[in-house]
DNA sequence: CGGTACGTTGAGTCATATCAACCATAGTGG
DNA sequence: CCACTATGGTTGATATGACTCAACGTACCG
């Protein structure tokens, strides 16, 4: 019956990284998402919900990367964002009572804890610390979209390649050799940029020939972060 | 002295909207607003408040219709949203406790009441049901941005503009004669839609050459909304 | 060894941006 | 009352970024 090789993990751990919305939670409150939680794994390519479903909680990624991405008209991905260890996602629906809007995929394989909506809703209502968190979060999430909005809106693919690099690599950061800590397909760029597969693969050569970055595989290493950010217009 | 021709609104008025989030408040704590508040009547054109400002409140719109927008690299605006009696604005940055990340900018002569942050924070500590309900909004502004986003990355800008105005319309409704209940530059339609003005004059004479609306200057006359929402692709 | 998924490259096309000219309207000031 | 100016709307010509389609290479997997 040992179905996991993992010890499940304890959020401690979880509720006192910086970041995470739960260092607000009480020995309590903690010791109850302990209890309640749900311990899962997936592995890469698998489906934790999809776009249209009723959610019954939320998820604490502890180890892995998560796409976040919403299906266009025509079947075609787009990603919103990604879920690293300390994240969480789906609360979005759980808090807004509405059904998910977005899917989640695995990227690299993962932990995840399940935590049931009504402990969130719990939450909300007795600790009104973690709600003010919680609205920070969804805040910020809000101002990143706007931002992304006003990007896709008015860059042009280059630009937003470029800009979506540097985004990865403050996100995900780089190893001791300069290679970016988190591998997608040429697909799945396309797909954050918001352009066809092909347009990657060509402006990829292309940064590679300016000496931007080198390539190898799905391994991206940056050579030039000051020249992919003046491409990409992110200051001023 | 008597600055103002029109009475003071009473934030009863909005207490008491459906959909406005103030309608969780205690007697006490309208009795609060109605007593912090400050109200401010604003003509077209003027701003109220613009991107990387610190805000020290947000703003109930009483009256009136208000863009908020975030300007590109290159100085275009991009249209995030607008705002219209009942909604508020700039609770973003309070909540966040980052500097605007838009601009307000008024399309419609209004009214409006600008609350301090203070009691926004100290609502949202005292009254969790409040709390909750702003979670709810942010949520559901988040789950729109992202349909934003996927939009704008996917749709052809003749889909988006079609989709546009069907938003519109639900938004603002139509009068009798099914006019638009808002009116916009072509500019302005187009820094909503992502594209250039001109584009936007040539699909909106090619949508009344097929007799999906008419125009009258800047009234748009809706002809056949499921034409409209046929060319969106808005289901399915 | 075939199969499947991913990556790459080339050629052709099209939607959309850009540039430029022009018109209409309204407000301003002499 | 009339230039004058600013703002917005329209149209045409032209350029081009990016998508699509198609073919082919590569690599891993059972």
């Amino acid at each position: 019956m040992k179905q996991y090789e993992v010890p499940i993990p304890f959020c401690d751990k979880c509720s006192m990284e910086t970041g995470a919305i739960f260092r607000h939670l009480t020995r309590d409150e903690v010791d109850m998402i302990n209890f309640e939680k749900e311990f899962r794994q997936y592995k890469r390519g698998e489906i934790l919900y999809n776009e249209g479903n009723r959610i019954s909680g939320f998820y604490c990624v502890n180890k892995g990367i998560i796409k976040v991405f919403k299906t266009g008209f025509d079947g075609k991905e787009q990603i919103i964002r990604f879920a690293k260890p300390g994240d969480i996602i789906a609360y979005r629906s759980v808090l807004s009572n509405e059904s998910a809007c977005t899917s989640a995929k695995v990227i690299e394989d993962c932990q995840v804890c399940f935590i049931p909506s009504e402990i969130l809703i719990k939450l909300v209502k007795t600790n009104s610390s973690f709600a003010h968190e919680l609205l920070k979060l969804a805040c910020h999430e809000l101002g990143e979209a706007n931002s992304f909005i006003t990007d896709i809106a008015q860059k042009t693919v280059r630009e937003r390649l470029a800009e979506i690099i540097i985004l990865l690599v403050n996100d995900f950061g780089l190893d001791e050799q300069n290679f970016l800590q988190i591998s997608l397909t040429r697909e799945e760029l396309a797909n954050i940029v918001g352009t066809a597969t092909e347009s990657v693969i060509r402006l990829l050569s292309e940064f590679k020939s300016d000496k931007l970055v080198e390539l190898n595989g799905r391994k991206i290493r940056i050579l030039n972060k000051k020249g992919l950010e003046k491409i990409s217009n992110v200051f001023s």
